[in-house]
DNA sequence: TGGCGGCTCATATGTCTCGT
DNA sequence: ACGAGACATATGAGCCGCCA
């Protein structure tokens, strides 16, 4: 069995891979999860700055409808190719109510739509939305119908989405599968992780099969045929793919991690790695919050040493760094982090003078 | 026409209780 | 001990309408 320091290597290799084009690093992430907050930028930006060469806040975005993907909740909402996203859905047989056939033929004659665009044909009442606060009722229909997989995002526009009507689909394999293929894609986007984790992330997929029991036996199988590789570290067991790749960690290396980068996401095992609980604190009430509205790991070689702040002053990146315990000596240290807040603020496209670095 | 207020869109985690 | 489900919580950006 490796030893923790290994296997943490280990992780961190496979997740952050040497950066590649963008059809790549899609492929061998398999997933990428998106939050819309802009602190300094949008997750899925932040986390794919980090494995495509040369990338730029919004590229995914731009290059969405070239690259055959598709947006989904899988574990989480993000983008996926559309072979996955076929093996999501079709969801439950319930039918359409009256107003989402509706919805369904109007977006069906006139083509991609915005919800507002929507609200003419079908009506927008301020209704609740999922979240506590208002949404129109043309925009809460359109989203219950992508959920269901009857329309696509066919692309966004300045971050809000535009809706397609969405093939129809037939289930081509038994769920038992279609949920082990969820799982394998899960533990390749997210690396390693405990069978708890893994399951509670997926107990949504009740609708292909019901009870945990079951679930839990489709991931043994899984185990047993020797797909997921086994690794008991410190007595916990983690479950993992075997990239079969073995890189060498890039050494002097300081990378800002978004909330959700798969490094990050599984805050247990984040903890076990580092001795350190991190928290996302864009939700919790302002006078609780210890780290900061948007706190971002900040990762030095293969530790994670504290925690960074970022927004946009007059134009120009404005980046603070804080420590868990100390900030580290070396003067590689603060070349790498220098070096670091470039390269976020050239992904963000903004006037380097101008730049702002507090290292503490 | 410039500025401002108000609304909408985007979406998450963490914690608690209750039942098995 | 664990899972399900309810509930509470935040803010930047963009757009529209209104008024000075």
């Amino acid at each position: 069995m490796p030893s923790l320091d290994q296997f943490r290597k280990r992780v961190l290799n496979d997740s952050l891979f040497s950066p590649c084009g963008m059809a790549d690093a899609l492929e061998r992430l398999g997933f990428v999860q998106a939050d819309p907050i802009r602190c300094p930028a949008r997750a899925q930006d932040l986390i794919l700055r980090h494995r495509v060469k040369n990338y730029r806040a919004g590229d995914l975005e731009r290059r969405y409808p070239d690259l055959d993907l598709e947006e989904c909740y899988l574990y989480a909402y993000g983008f996926l190719s559309k072979d996955l996203w076929r093996i999501v859905h079709p969801k439950t047989e319930k039918k359409l109510t009256a107003e989402h056939r509706k919805t369904l033929d109007v977006i069906r004659q006139h083509g991609p739509m915005h919800s507002k665009d929507l609200e003419s044909h079908v009506g927008g009442e301020r209704v609740k939305n999922y979240w506590g606060g208002f949404s129109r009722s043309a925009k809460m229909a359109m989203e219950t119908l992508h959920n269901r997989g009857a329309l696509r995002v066919a692309n966004r526009n300045n971050g809000i989405r535009v809706y397609e009507v969405a093939d129809e689909i037939e289930p081509t394999r038994p769920p038992e599968e279609r949920l082990q293929e969820i799982m394998l894609a899960t533990l390749q986007a997210m690396g390693a992780t405990t069978r708890r984790f893994l399951l509670s992330e997926l107990s949504h997929f009740k609708y292909l099969v019901e009870s945990v029991a079951d679930r839990r036996r489709c991931l043994q199988r899984l185990i047993d045929a020797g797909r997921i590789r086994v690794d008991t570290i410190d007595e916990i067991e983690y479950l993992s793919l075997d990239s079969g790749r073995r890189g060498r960690m890039k050494t002097d290396i300081v990378r800002i991690l978004a909330p959700f980068d798969p490094v990050v996401r599984d805050r247990t095992r984040f903890e076990h790695f580092w001795n350190w609980t991190y928290r996302f604190e864009a939700y919790t009430p302002k006078h609780k919050r210890k780290l900061g509205y948007y706190a971002m790991p900040v990762l030095w070689r293969d530790q994670i040493i504290g925690w960074a702040t970022a927004g946009v002053e007059a134009g120009g990146l404005k980046v603070d760094f804080s420590y868990i315990d100390r900030r580290p000596k070396e003067r590689t240290f603060r070349l790498a982090a220098e070096s670091e807040v470039n390269r976020l603020s050239e992904f963000l496209g903004l006037d380097q003078s101008i730049q702002e670095v507090t290292l503490g």
